[in-house]
Order: C-alpha cells, then structure tokens, then sequence
DNA sequence: TCTTGACCCTCCACCTGCTGGAACCTGCAT
DNA sequence: ATGCAGGTTCCAGCAGGTGGAGGGTCAAGA
C-alpha cells in the first residue's frame, strides 16, 4: 500500500502520516523506489493513532498506548492509569471552558450589541476577571 | 514603571509583556537606558489584554477588542459579534470535549485496572473512533 | 571605588501537531 | 515523448508563548 492508499483508509492526512513517521511513532518499509510501503499492520497502526488523537490523546499517549497495545505481557492498570489521566485533564478543559463561557455569556447578554459605544462587555474585560 | 512592575500588577509574566510588544499588541515606550517604561494606562491595557486572553480570546481578538476599547465611537454591535463568535466557538469546544469524555470514560470505566492484560480501552481504540 | 546581585536588554531555539509549498523523482497511459 | 498523478525531501510557518545564552545597568554595601 502507497502512502495515498494507507491515509485515506487510516482517515488521516498524507502529511500527517509522514509525519508520524518521522517522529517515529509509526514507521514505513520502503520500496526499491524509495516509496513508504505499508501492510495491514501499519494501517491497523495509523488508525488506532488517528482514533486515540480524535479521543484527544496526546502525541506522546499514543506512544505509550501504541506500546501497550504491543506488548501482550501489559497491565491494563498501565492503560486505565493513562487514559484516567487523560480523562482528568479533559474534566479540567471543560470545567475551566465552562467557567469561561458563564463570564463571558453573561457579559454578552448584558451588551445591547446596537449602535451605541456603551458595552459592558469591555467594561467587564477592563475591570476585573 | 519597569517591566517587572508592570507585569506582576498585570498579572502576566514578563515574557509574556515583551511578546506583546513585540507583536505589536501593547507598545511601551523606553527610558534613556533602553528599558522599557510603563505608563498606567499601558498597565490597564495589559490587563486588559490579560482578561481577555483568561476568557479565552485569541491574540487576534484581543487586538481588535483593544481597538474597540480605545476608540470612543464605536458600536456596541461590534464587540458583542466578536465575543458571540467567542462564546460559540467556547461551546463547540466544550462540545468535542464532552464527546471525548463520554467516550473515554465509559472505557475507563470498563477496564479492570489489573494485572491483566485484557483491556477495553486498547480494544475501544483500535476497533472504532 | 569596587563588587555583588537583581534587574534589564536582544536574539535564538524550542514546545505541540501538524500544514503548505518548493523542487525534484517515478510510474503509467497516451 | 509527454503529461499528469502520484511519490520524495526539506524548509517555513501557524498560536502563544517559554527557556536560556550572553550581555548591559543600577543601587547598595564594604
């Protein structure tokens, strides 16, 4: 399979894929005309990458789940201890987008959003967050 | 008013003050030395900019929010379609996030965190996004 | 007066996770 | 032979800073 092939079914971008390999997070074998060259295991590869990203895991998580996911011998203590941190840090993502948007919703329903200058929404941004 | 002044009364780190400057975002004049010196309404406005930037407002939005704030005639309408359009892309963040975490946390919850290696998790992320 | 330490300066590199583009090579159909 | 769709490498850039090197400056104490 040429790179092309392996992004569309993986669902993920050519240059991304080149990128993975080379941060080496999931390497290619070449062709004898120098052309990445993937089977089904690095298919099976990119896209467990592509979905562990879309479940916003960081580059170096799917690093360390990809090994996990290697390694037959794993504790799946190691994983959920991954993936509990993840989830944490989404739970804080969304506490503090969650306080951003009460300030902010409030603000905008108190501007008249018309013609006059007066807003307190700016009001709000100059005196105190 | 020198720059570390400055940046604790504003809250900001001093690099933070001077990649402001240096994007053009807040300008500080410069004494005889050649350090910067601070005004009080050059504090305000990195505070503002501060405020703003903790409500989640891009760079961008901060420049075009300052402008509004300095300029004593504009519209109200303005500011409020800059902070609406804020606000919607708040929700549409927390949105993902929230789909992420429903995801994720079902998993979690799924995996024994054991000396096992059997693990829902690796087997959520490798067979469907 | 000298020195010490806390400031200040500029510039350059690095972070995450890609993305775009230039310049070039390869494979296949016409 | 030619054209075009693929492939390759490398370099630059996005946001929004952060860290550090290598230096200048200022005020206080010995």
């Amino acid at each position: 399979m040429n790179i092309s092939e392996v992004a569309k079914r993986a669902g993920l971008p050519v240059k991304t894929v080149r990128y993975y390999e080379e941060i080496g997070l999931v390497r290619a074998n070449r062709a004898a005309n120098g052309y990445r060259s993937y089977g089904p295991r690095d298919l099976h590869r990119l896209a467990f990458v592509g979905r562990a990203r879309s479940l916003g895991f960081s580059v170096l998580d799917c690093r360390t789940l990809l090994q996990l996911y290697d390694d037959p011998a794993r504790a799946s203590a190691d994983v959920k201890a991954v993936a509990q941190t993840h989830l944490d840090e989404i739970d804080a993502k969304i506490e503090a987008l969650r306080a951003m948007r009460d300030t902010l919703s409030t603000l905008v329903s108190a501007c008249a959003g018309d013609q006059r200058p007066d807003c307190p929404i700016l009001r709000g941004i100059a005196v105190s967050g």
